[in-house]
DNA sequence: AAATTCACCGAGAACGTTACCGGTGGATTC
DNA sequence: GAATCCACCGGTAACGTTCTCGGTGAATTT
């Protein structure tokens, strides 16, 4: 049976004190003197008061809470740009509540719509890859709640958010493999429509023709995120009649599943094909040949969103910020000729 | 600024009539007309009314929050766990407050400390490996708190308990090392004290007594549960005169950190030296040569405790369940002789 | 000595919701 | 035709906390 939890009024009593001094004393404001804070506090400690912050959240119109709404959890970046976030939350005494949405845009739309936005200090959101309208989210900002974006962006928003510089990443990953002689370099991409992903082929593209170098419609496909559209995407080129001899993957899951496919066809990654990916996700230095990749500063990002939204819950009318940290190309096996 | 939520009052006064009414159509209880209901839930919705959690959970002493405290999210094992957790009270319309403590003791209990009970139904958790005395979650569970561990379990506290079966596991995987051939088997395990620390020693002794296999104290070492921590042990083991010629690892991760050093020292796993590790995580899939392992059903440890939790909440006076999941041997290149 | 200031405390309302109890008026029963 | 029942609705208190205001007595000023 769950006990009852003592209560403000509990330790009002046992003073015969009350309960606003004893609010008072234990917020450590004003208008109380030392002697009764010492007697409150001692009580509240012998009592294993624990303050109800339904109670505080009705009054003040704001918990501690803040809601994270993301694609997934299982892999690489998300989950280390949730431990940066957490780590921010943490120290500034806010409680996290996750909700992954499978990238599932229904999903997603289901769980904006149950939020309960009287007990959420502000949001923080990786948007689903399959993004049809991004409404919903409009409508929280027109409400008034703090709202950043990370990584997967809602491109026509206009609020707050972080990201990694997919552009100039592409770029450099792309003129690596040019400069390491790859002369026909195809890119297997996330899905259409989503910023991020928009960036980066352009990026690959942009270096491409600054450099001189065919761009064939063929050598660009999209599709998911994962290992086994790597996989697919890689049958799909190496069916081609003019194959590429390099791969920029749109990230390093995709990359590895097309290093897992060049390999089942015994053809020498590095060597015959190029492939290179963007994450640095643990995975890239495990497989062999190892992965080259663009390092991305996942749990920055996951740092500085969190940072973002409190200033943003602080400051009423806080001017949306959009931040773009840097990442680092990391050469690996996968990328070099010799 | 934050705008103002509609709140029953609204509705009340829009539609002239009083509050009570209001809330026993919206809750759709009893006691009101379908003509009345209509017009309530018509002018909520016209009104965008959002229910304040902060309001019901003050009356009904129940929100529907659920805490969920983990050493780490960054790896396979614990983000599938938590998607498991996730997919369960999505389905029930829970929320997940997510902590995650990064395996400091000190974190951990100051997490617990600060928890706010009066906005919390439940609490899932996976201890520190530095754990110290377990007091903190005894307080809890006597407060009434329902609580349910998962994999790292606290041995002494009498609560519902979902963990895979370590120790079957662990003798599986001994047992299958020495039907291969190999001869000096030694165990790289985590931290002492830990439950499935425990137990998966506890197989792994067994399976080598029963097979008349030697037992050497130098062939056990206890550490963390990292790869670096896999690839220190295998370390050390290297300097040891006589020399083991295959290793069963706690996780993967450090099996994978056990094959890197080999790989380092020219040695051909699986041929030379046999490693097997435990959970099936993704890595021991692209790792080269790939890793032999004990499947965990980390998802369903997820789906299960959560469940269980969620019956321990609705029914008083639920009787502790301990739920024991079976594992899977997957043998790959690493720990065939050939 | 009167006036003013100041430190400290308490009473009451409010936040949004639900639980409990009582009160209508119309239909049903005897 | 009186008594009973029932479907429906409203008023009020309560949950635990904070906020605003007003009030005390002592200390300080003039």
């Amino acid at each position: 049976m769950r006990r009852h939890y003592a209560t403000i009024k509990d330790i009002a009593h046992a003073l015969n004190i009350s309960v606003s001094t004893v609010s008072r004393a234990l917020r450590d404001t004003y208008d109380v003197s030392a002697d009764t804070r010492k007697l409150v506090l001692d009580m509240a400690m012998k009592l294993n008061y624990k303050p109800n912050f339904n109670a505080t959240g009705l009054v003040k119109n704001s918990t501690h809470n803040l809601a994270v709404i993301l694609p997934g959890i299982t892999n690489y970046y998300f989950s280390t740009v949730f431990t940066g976030i957490q780590e921010i939350a943490y120290s500034h005494n806010y409680n996290i509540i996750l909700y992954v949405t499978n990238d599932d845009a229904d999903r997603e739309l289901n769980i904006i719509r149950n939020l309960s936005f009287s007990s959420l200090d502000g949001l923080l959101v990786s948007v689903s890859s399959q993004a049809g309208s991004c409404d919903h989210f409009q409508e929280i900002i027109d409400d008034g709640i703090p709202v950043v974006f990370f990584d997967r962006v809602a491109a026509d928003i206009r609020t707050s958010k972080v990201m990694q510089d997919d552009y100039n990443g592409a770029f450099e990953a792309t003129t690596h493999l040019i400069a390491n002689g790859y002369k026909k370099i195809a890119h297997i991409a996330g899905p259409e429509g989503l910023t991020f992903t928009d960036s980066r082929l352009k990026g690959y593209l942009d270096a491409l023709s600054k450099h001189g170098m065919p761009i064939r419609k063929k050598w660009i496909i999209h599709s998911g995120f994962t290992q086994e559209c790597g996989e697919s995407d890689m049958e799909k080129l190496w069916k081609l009649n003019d194959k590429p001899d390099a791969v920029f993957a749109v990230n390093d899951r995709k990359a590895v599943g097309a290093i897992v496919t060049l390999k089942k066809k015994n053809i020498a990654v590095g060597k015959d094909v190029g492939v290179i990916g963007f994450t640095n996700d643990p995975m890239s230095a495990i497989i062999s040949p190892s992965l080259s990749t663009i390092a991305e500063p996942a749990f920055e990002i996951g740092k500085k969103s969190c940072q973002l939204l409190l200033n943003h819950i602080r400051k009423k009318n806080f001017i949306p910020e959009e931040i773009i940290l840097p990442g680092k190309l990391i050469v690996r096996e996968s990328s070099i000729r010799s």
